[in-house]
DNA sequence: CATGAATGAGAGTTCATTCAT
DNA sequence: GATGAATGAACTCTCATTCAT
């Protein structure tokens, strides 16, 4: 494939990314994409064949994107917990629209798919694992408090889907966000009675 | 309507739940509900007029019936601690598949239908403040730390959306679902130490 | 399904007989027969749902039929000429175009579909068994030379399948067809000088 | 044309029969030779407009060769017995496979294209002409009983159509394919007691 | 000459919805 | 009330054919 093809499948899927979050998975077809592309009927099977393979493809990516993104924060010796405050505002801004999410049709489209589920497992597994790793040099710099790291790594992560997936329909506030974001996280502070919410934000800063 | 219409309607609506459940919200079809109850293409429409309704009408009555079994526990006086748990635990058992759930189809439903999201709305609202109630009412009793109910309300009732949506497709086993339920629940507790995981099944019996 | 249902699929088999006879097997489309059968596009889709379910529905019943008559006719006890001759009449008639064939239909779908090519085998054994047939109380009745019926009977069936293949295409005159009969059955006859062509109408008669 | 336009449409037309082999004609696409010549689908349309134009190219050439084969023959005063049997043989090698045949295709094309049969007539008569010759051929050296050569040849022709088309199919064994052609050309032959099946092969050596 | 991306017509198929019975 | 046959719109997918490069 050329660099042109690469180019325009590369538009194709970024066109799609907008289908998906407007619509979910589910109830997009591939004319929906056709008609967001502005090309062809036939033009967009010469690059995939599927709603389905086009979501997966973006899905993949998606997700190594969002772990990487954790692994270069840690290699530039950033702080615990400014890193896990960028992860978890990466979230706060899709989950307020600043920044749109195919939070539900990843939901939808691994509730059609059976088979397909342990992709769907590897990213959720990736995230707890990149969040583990957060904590484990957290308590090691002392910057938090000594927990099991692999229950909270799966916690934490399993907490950032169910508000990715809550909020948007909710349309709760931005503080809401924070006052959530800081009941997860008082465990792990070291002194939890200094930080006032949104202490995510203090902290960023 | 007469008492023959209304038990029919009730078959309908019963028969839909377990597509529902089957098949979430946007792939159903009124042809997929008119098979699973043996009725005549032409028939439905004489009690529904589309998926949306049906599902409109199980939507509102399980919210409804949700937080009413929490209510229901506050009035027989148990323990804080077991009306919490007992509504943990119907959780649990949908999640672990014991006992099949809507929340994939309740999800589709309100990313399609974006208009109805105040229903939704309705229904979580319901359920933290059912919760909030279990919690003021067990700090009352000394049984939970003092803690802003309001938020750890929704806190709850997050977090367990969160997991009825995680798990089905993680595939997680029982030990896990304790784990963070466990998490979940440590700052409530007045001695957390002395508590094992699962140690929600230890209070419960 | 009603009587009614019964009626429409009969209907729907006629029509999509002409447009096989048209128009071969491969070229037909769902919308051909629709066309045909001036009824709505989903509408057909309630009775077939592919046309290779109707023409194998057509070609079990025209085979069957094809080899009931010859039983039939044999137990009329008429004279074996008489039977022979009818059933290579009716191809005659096909031929001749009086009787349209579905014969390139049948070519064109048994190629298409190798895995149905059993059908076809039990088709044209179960014409060559029923010419053998013939042959065998013709042997008997001394009408005919004394030869190899399972051989013969292969040869004749072999023979009309070939002709009707052929005519159709080359557009030959009746004496033509009467012709190349006379040459296929002569070793058979007892007296073959004595016959001239068209001596199958001179038999019949 | 240069003479390397005229190479690559020999080579195109070599793929394309051996596509029209397997596929017959009705179903095979542009897109199928095109795939078989490893060509670019515009390319393609520089030789050939469509895939009728590449059967017919392909149709006439064979019909040619296959009576100049004939001819040949004869003009190399075999026996008349040698040139009939390696005519039939060659049907034979086809009709077991041995060397794949268009048989099929020719059916379908010529079904489609009503308006080009009477190129599919003059195949059929050069090929009944050529063995009416090689008939004439034998009788004068009195290899044949005398019959209508006109008759016969088409006679045999024809036999040898039915032949083609309906082994395929049937998978009969090569022993069946010997049956046939003896009953054939038994009335033929001077002595027919004297030859045992498959008395071609016999004669051919 | 040659390529292959792009187009758009058309086939298959499914369902929501209507309506005569 | 209840049925289920019938309709037609909408969607998926494939190819013949064109055309800029």
């Amino acid at each position: 494939m050329g660099k042109k093809a690469e180019q325009k499948k590369e538009y194709i899927l970024e066109k799609a990314r907008e289908v998906f979050i407007k619509k979910g998975y589910a109830n997009v077809t591939m004319k929906d994409i056709v008609s967001a592309c502005d090309i062809s009927r036939g033009g967009l099977y010469l690059y995939f064949s599927s709603t389905k393979e086009i979501f997966l493809t973006l899905f993949r990516r998606e997700a190594r994107e969002r772990t990487e993104a954790v692994e270069m924060a840690m290699w530039e010796e950033m702080t615990a917990w400014r890193i896990l405050n960028d992860t978890i505002s990466q979230y706060k801004e899709e989950l307020l629209g600043f920044k749109p999410t195919m939070a539900y049709a990843v939901y939808e489209f691994f509730l059609e798919n059976e088979d397909e589920r342990v992709v769907r497992q590897w990213q959720f597994d990736g995230m707890a694992e990149a969040i583990r790793e957060i904590l484990d040099y957290g308590i090691e710099n002392e910057e938090f408090n000594p927990v099991d790291t692999n229950q909270w790594g799966r916690h934490i992560a399993m907490f950032l889907e169910g508000l990715a997936l809550t909020m948007p329909v909710m349309q709760f506030p931005p503080e809401r966000i924070d006052e959530q974001i800081y009941l997860l996280l008082q465990p792990l502070m070291r002194k939890p009675k200094a930080l006032k919410a949104p202490y995510i934000m203090e902290q960023t800063v």
